[in-house]
DNA sequence: TAGATTGTTAATCGATTAACAATC
DNA sequence: TAGATTGTTAATCGATTAACAATC
């Protein structure tokens, strides 16, 4: 009965790293305290609804004073399980794979590269990100001897699939996929996907307008 | 007024990518019609929730037979603006710039790169994506005398917010921001965001659950 | 025509905003 | 105590689901 019983909805849970962000910045800055009607400035949310998102897990507030940096922070670590140390491999030594090997935030919180596969014989041996990249065909034996909570999924397209269905038939619960399309697994795996296609086209969608706007139209004058 | 005067809302514009990626295979595949319902299998939605996001844009489909996928698919297409091309610039050619220069779909949409710049002595003057890199002091000049509608920001945190300033006093529309941190820019500029980071920590919290169920717990027995 | 499937209305659900009493 | 600010309730808004008449 240790933690957060209370459940937190998904659309609060996708704000929480948000917050984490913020309030973990306002600590490195010495900030003790905030009011939500700070924060709320901060990160463009109303005052209203940072109440409304704190609250529905504990009383990390309190009336007249505000909200304490460093407990809340703490609070939103554990309820995003940060308290945590998750083994993570990277399947797909590309650029993509490259990039997240050297992603330092990852290991400042807790998610530890452990190892990185690919096919390709070129890259096999290459260190990426402090770890020496091994073919695919050692995966099952690395997985069943190292525990792994995460599989970072940086392949093409025609591969994701057919990678997703080993990693989990070999026993990973977790899933952050890179590649562009939707995995299927089996029930009780958790992915979550990143998208930057996805991203780019509700940009396009946004500058849409703009573009009409600005191109050239001669039919303007006659109405 | 020729294209889509109705506004559609930001959450069905989320998910028009999705659709857009489905319909796309479905072309691909000869696929002349489908259902809702069998959308919605495919896609994981609802046939109501389907027929309500399609029908909040054109009657795009027609009882009792289904919705013309290619037609369809266009219809989508116009409306996230892909029946224009975008010119686009790279900031930043570490290995997320790479990865992204090297995304082969984004050309195929029509997202042009024209430039990618840093400001590291190694990497200026190598090719990335077809593109060499330029130096930053470059950029005024080379945004002056090519239409550029997008940048793509793969910088690191601390210097995120100077260089969204430098791009937008250039004149740059919209931000493809990789670069972990929320950007301020001015009335007009778009921005999205890929928060990777932010990806990750709903994973975590998803898996936490796991986490505790299999960490040792020596205390179980006696309650 | 009969069957299928949309478009659309109504019902439900959930999230955000507003307001204020509780309380530090 | 007086002022500030939360916790929480109520009102509003928007999104999803359900249902079915319209129609191809």
């Amino acid at each position: 009965m240790h933690r957060f019983s209370k459940k937190v909805s998904m659309t609060v849970v996708k704000r929480l790293p948000k917050y984490y962000q913020y309030l973990t910045d306002l600590q490195l800055n010495d900030i003790e305290k905030i009011s939500s009607r700070e924060l709320a400035s901060l990160m463009g949310l109303t005052a209203s609804q940072i109440r409304q998102d704190l609250n529905s897990f504990g009383g990390y507030g309190q009336q007249g004073y505000g909200y304490n940096v460093s407990e809340l922070r703490n609070a939103i670590k554990d309820i995003l399980g940060l308290d945590y140390e998750y083994s993570c491999i990277i399947i797909g030594a590309g650029n993509m794979g490259h990039a997240i090997a050297n992603y330092e935030r990852f290991r400042r919180e807790g998610i530890i590269l452990k190892g990185v596969f690919d096919v390709d014989p070129l890259r096999i041996g290459t260190v990426v990100g402090s770890v020496v990249v091994k073919h695919m065909d050692e995966l099952e034996e690395f997985v069943s001897q190292n525990e792994i909570d995460v599989c970072i999924l940086c392949v093409p397209r025609e591969v994701g699939q057919q990678i997703a269905n080993q990693v989990t038939s070999f026993g990973i619960q977790g899933i952050l996929n890179f590649s562009p399309m939707d995995l299927e697994v089996p029930k009780g795996v958790e992915v979550e996907n990143v998208n930057i296609t996805d991203s780019l086209f509700t940009l396009t969608y946004r500058l849409k307008d703009y573009k009409i706007s600005t191109e050239d139209n001669p039919e303007t004058s006659d109405d």
